[in-house]
DNA sequence: CCAATTTCAGGTGTACTGAAATAA
DNA sequence: CTTATTTCAGTATACCTGAAATTG
């Protein structure tokens, strides 16, 4: 017993529902990630950097709703790891820019398939239709609630 | 710049949109509770103690995803502050039964309207079809990545 | 002088493992 | 004896605020 949602639309039962998936999804990312040796926040920054390469740790915190301090350890960690380099930016010398070392690309590519099936697994009871849908939604919240662009 | 979201399905993107979603929700979350002093853990047990009275600290703990001992923590930190109360269960003595104090319904009533309101500027950008879909979609993602039932 | 980036220092909240006491 | 609940101790991660140094 104990939990089971809301019964109908009358709490705020979504704001629930997406902390309990986000949940979930942190704890499978967690046993996924844990042989690699790298935490969930410190995966995330790599994809982002992936995406972004040349951003600064500020940049990055922006990105993520943290605090410039805050990216900071997680990036130190990255470093201390070999999986990311940093370097001053010759236009801006206040700026310290990231990028993906050779060891920190190969280790997302060996953690994609495993992290794309869990994006699976998660949407399995899903058609393709519901699955953009909920993307769509997502998207939405995510803007409504923003705090940037 | 920095950040925009997937360019197209490629990457896994719903797992990045939900994390997104909820670290958003619990920035705003935090904000409207820090006044009233309770965290947003502290007011999500409180919730679910509101829903479900007579819950043990262990069977929050399952239906959080998180351990014993880390719930302990935060209803330990809520008896402190006179919001729940807990007592023996005569039926079976090992167990601490815990209930909402007036003072902890009190909390709850005052925060509601904000929190019902935060819930409808996170769907503002959706119709009633959509917010019900993505409902749906939440609850299936749960269930599909869920460790219990 | 003011703004942005980074860094250092210190603090809090959350959650973990391990181990012990109590009770069914 | 085994299991469940609670509690204690120690630890790690991820955030935070405040303050300082450097550069634009």
């Amino acid at each position: 017993m104990a939990q089971r949602g809301y019964p109908d639309g009358s709490g705020p039962s979504l704001l629930y529902a997406v902390k309990q998936v986000e949940l979930a999804v942190r704890r499978h990312l967690d046993d996924l990630l844990r042989p690699s040796g790298v935490t969930t926040v410190q995966y995330t920054a790599l994809t982002v950097l992936e995406r972004c390469p040349g951003l600064s740790s500020a940049e990055l915190a922006r990105a993520s709703f943290v605090t410039a301090q805050s990216m900071a350890d997680v990036v130190s960690a990255l470093e201390v790891a070999g999986l990311v380099a940093r370097q001053r930016d010759d236009a801006n010398r206040r700026r310290l820019v990231l990028d993906l070392t050779p060891a920190g690309k190969d280790l997302l590519a060996r953690l994609a398939p495993a992290v794309v099936q869990l994006e699976r697994l998660m949407v399995s009871g899903l058609d393709d239709a519901e699955v953009q849908q909920l993307g769509r939604g997502l998207a939405s919240c995510r803007a409504a609630l923003g705090r940037d662009e």
